[in-house]
DNA sequence: TCACAATGTAAAGATATCTTTACCTTCTTG
DNA sequence: CAAGAAGGTAAAGATATCTTTACATTGTGA
């Protein structure tokens, strides 16, 4: 429903300062003071901001892991200004990187480039039958030429299946993703919804093509 | 509810290839094939395509009445390829201008880059209590920090008001814009949306400073 | 192939959103 | 200031969207 930020700062001052611009500028943010647990936000972060100068676990294996976990995930990483610099931007999993201190202004400038160069990088993104406008989630069928309109929910379930292309996607997941709680094992709402959305983007709902079913697992949309 | 672009052209082949082609990239288009009745249209209209090379009131004329009705429209001027591009480019009103023959992904793009250079141009507009974001037209009330949160036809009648700053809009172009039908006469259901937003824009809805009513006409939404 | 588990479907129930209605308030003008 | 016109409001009614439920279908492994 949001664009979901993983911010993994150790600095107390720091760290309530950037989560609270980035909250003002509307962004979803999950504050983690050390690299533990970060697994379970991975999947359903839409960017990470990284401080590279973590106690423990340094933020460089971390960075790594994730890239693993998520390609699609941009990384943004921060750094003292030191030396290390050039070491990061030879590293190859940031995408981006900015030495403290900075502006906040600048990080949200930064955020948003690197949002758009990995959601909105394409003109169009051509699924199946279906033209897909990632700008504004247009969605066109080719064949009839007509728009697809989407109710609430299915525009927000669809937004993070395109946010997550080709990657598959547990039940868990998506509900999250887009309701913002948990999934209750045997729900059958979400599957409702993807009924729905099958509905109107498929060509034949029953054999669907666009949202392919992982069974055991959840749901993937492929390019 | 979309983008709408006005487009006026003369030639029947090009006129309809351009027209069906915007269409497709799913943008509202009314084409004209002279500037008569061109006033109705100029309100509602987020961009402006004229042709100059037309019979009769020749563009030039026409462009500068536009702007004169509505300067927040962009215009985007076409025209031969011939001596007449510079005398074009310092008239002043065109915003943009592009020779025949053109590509349409060229038009597409030219087109792109207006809507964004004139509605989308701000980082943030600040109206009253409220800081909105023009691309995701995200509302943020600047006293709590919250985000507003609009139903759909909400969100499309604060567009339409946003896309029109500063400008008087009357309840036909409101309804018209947001309802895509006729407005008619004494019906009510404008002004319960109208009172909807209050409720969730205004500090005080009872005595609303965001969306002034301009008796006998309709309402405004300034800076 | 049979049985069970997982997924799919249709339809009813619940909720949110939108429209209509009836009445109230405010503004304007003689 | 009185009366009519324009706008505002609350609440009921209608519709659209979302959730729940009960049952059907499909896939998988013994």
């Amino acid at each position: 429903m949001m664009v979901h930020v993983l911010y993994i700062e150790d600095e107390n001052e720091i760290g309530s300062w950037v989560k609270k611009d980035l909250k003002k500028r509307g962004y979803e943010v999950t504050w983690l003071t050390s690299g533990e647990g970060v697994e379970q936000y991975i999947s359903t972060a839409d960017l990470v901001i990284l401080d590279v100068m973590l106690p423990g676990l340094d933020g460089f294996s971390i960075g790594k892991r994730i890239k693993n976990d998520n390609g699609n995930v941009p990384i943004l990483m921060l750094s003292a200004r030191t030396a290390i610099e050039d070491k990061i931007e030879g590293l190859g999993f940031a995408d981006d990187y900015l030495t403290k201190p900075f502006h906040p202004d600048e990080l949200a400038a930064r955020v948003e480039v690197l949002l758009r160069r990995f959601q909105k990088n394409d003109e169009l993104i051509e699924i199946g039958h279906l033209a897909v406008y990632p700008e504004d989630l247009r969605i066109i069928n080719k064949k009839t030429e007509e728009e697809i309109q989407l109710t609430g929910k299915q525009y927000y379930l669809f937004q993070y299946f395109i946010r997550h292309l080709n990657q598959i996607l547990t039940k868990e997941q998506l509900y999250e993703g887009v309701w913002g709680e948990a999934y209750i094992e045997g729900d059958k709402t979400l599957m409702v919804h993807i009924r729905y959305l099958r509905e109107k983007l498929e060509e034949n709902p029953a054999k669907p093509k666009i949202i392919e079913t992982i069974r055991g697992i959840g749901y993937r949309v492929k390019l």
